[in-house]
DNA sequence: TCTGGGGTCCTAGGACCC
DNA sequence: TCTGGGGTCCTAGGACCC
């Protein structure tokens, strides 16, 4: 039986955020649209045209392309419309990898029997995005994860493109090396002193001398791929691995502490709701000359308790202090890395109803269940509404 | 040109343990 | 008394991605 040699789609929705804008608003359809404000976020392709790019300053965007319309971002349209297209993934294949709000792999290798080789897949998906969602998407096809990306990112936008197993060096080597996945500003820098610009010039280097020019890990990373080695399989259900929020201070003053009691709440509430504890803090800062820094703390015991993170990230600002005040902070951020997840119950018993000894025996029902020597009380304080008890196998 | 907010992964040194 | 090698964890910084 024939198996299909390019299984891997990766999927991108196109200037998400602007294609959004557009779809919900008919006055932008076809126009220059910024969305953002002091930084861009997202441009839509007639403004990409402008030389507007992401993360370029709002001004400098504005200089480009006057008339460009400026729209500030909608979270929730944005997490809603990628909520449906992900849906349309997990509908073409149970085998879906989410790499961000916008862009997926999928591995649709078992599906050629049943529904048909690789691109006609990609056609239907696309069409179906397009007619359910309303929102333009490019997919590439490749046998690995890389080559399925290079392919997308070529394509765009609005595009199909499927790399055929027998040409897939030809394709990839006339291409520069920034498309490599992981070459930024500064790999690009280094590779270009050496006279080195396309895929098949890295690929032409021992991996030797990758690694003494670019280090152990990323030497090696970049030696695979400009070979299309990339063996790494579609991964369902990957957890993320911190949650974080950070705040920009502009010139007026500011009050550090309830800045970090909000960033605080708000990232300890996403852990909650996620089931997750963390163990580490840490502390973002930013300084008045764009450098930055960063402080971290690890507990002893996974918790998702507010108080007890509070305590720890006010540590933290209150040890960076002097630096803070002979530098000048610019921004301030809290991440919460370390998490642990399923293998911990996290307790919540009402402040209102709790009787005396109501914790203890909470406990022993838990001891009852899960066994006395995996349920530790680890922790217990809270002025949310509740007493949290993170509790973890010892 | 003056820079947001959300993440991932790697490196390197030091502490600590065997 | 002086010494090796290896492993893990923590902290800090940095490159990169969308």
């Amino acid at each position: 039986m024939f198996v299909s040699a390019t299984p891997i789609l990766h999927a991108d929705l196109d200037a998400f955020y602007a294609s959004v804008e557009q779809r919900d608003d008919p006055r932008l359809r076809g126009r220059p649209v910024v969305v953002g404000g002091g930084v861009v976020l997202a441009a839509s392709y007639e403004a990409k045209a402008f030389g507007i790019r992401t993360a370029m300053g709002g001004a400098r965007a504005l200089r480009l392309c006057p008339h460009a319309i400026v729209v500030p971002p909608r979270m929730s349209a944005y997490s809603a419309a990628s909520k449906a297209v992900f849906e349309i993934f997990r509908d073409t294949t149970p085998l879906v990898e989410g790499l961000s709000i916008d862009e997926a792999f999928l591995d649709v290798g078992g599906l050629h029997k049943i529904v048909g080789p690789p691109e006609l897949i990609a056609g239907r998906l696309r069409a179906r995005v397009l007619a359910e969602v309303g929102l333009p998407i490019t997919v590439g096809v490749a046998r690995t994860k890389f080559l399925a990306k290079v392919a997308s990112a070529v394509a765009k936008p609005d595009g199909l493109l499927v790399v055929p197993a027998d040409r897939e060096l030809e394709f990839l080597h006339p291409l520069p090396v920034e498309r490599l996945w992981g070459v930024g500003k500064v790999t690009a820098a280094k590779l270009h002193t050496l006279g080195i610009r396309t895929v098949g010039e890295v690929a032409r280097l021992d991996e030797t001398d990758l690694v003494s020019i670019l280090g152990k890990a990323a030497g090696r990373h970049l030696h695979a791929l400009a070979h299309n080695r990339d063996p790494r399989p579609v991964q369902v259900g990957r957890r993320r691995r911190s949650i974080g929020s950070q705040r920009a201070l502009g010139r007026s003053p500011h009050d550090l502490d309830a800045i970090l009691a909000s960033l605080i709440d708000s990232t300890s509430r996403r852990l909650r709701t996620a089931h997750r504890a963390c163990r580490t803090v840490v502390l973002r800062l930013r300084f008045a000359d764009f450098t930055r820094a960063t402080r971290s703390h690890t507990l002893a015991h996974p918790t998702a308790d507010t108080e007890t993170l509070l305590v720890t990230a006010r540590r933290l600002l209150t040890a960076a202090m002097p630096e803070i005040d002979g530098r000048g902070i610019t921004l301030l951020g809290v991440s919460l890395a370390n998490l642990h997840g399923e293998d911990q119950i996290q307790l919540m018993l009402p402040f209102d109803d709790l009787e005396p000894g109501a914790l203890d025996a909470a406990l022993d029902r838990l001891k009852d269940r899960f066994g006395a020597a995996s349920v530790t009380r680890a922790a217990m304080l809270g002025r949310d509404p509740g007493i949290s008890v993170p509790l973890l196998p010892d």
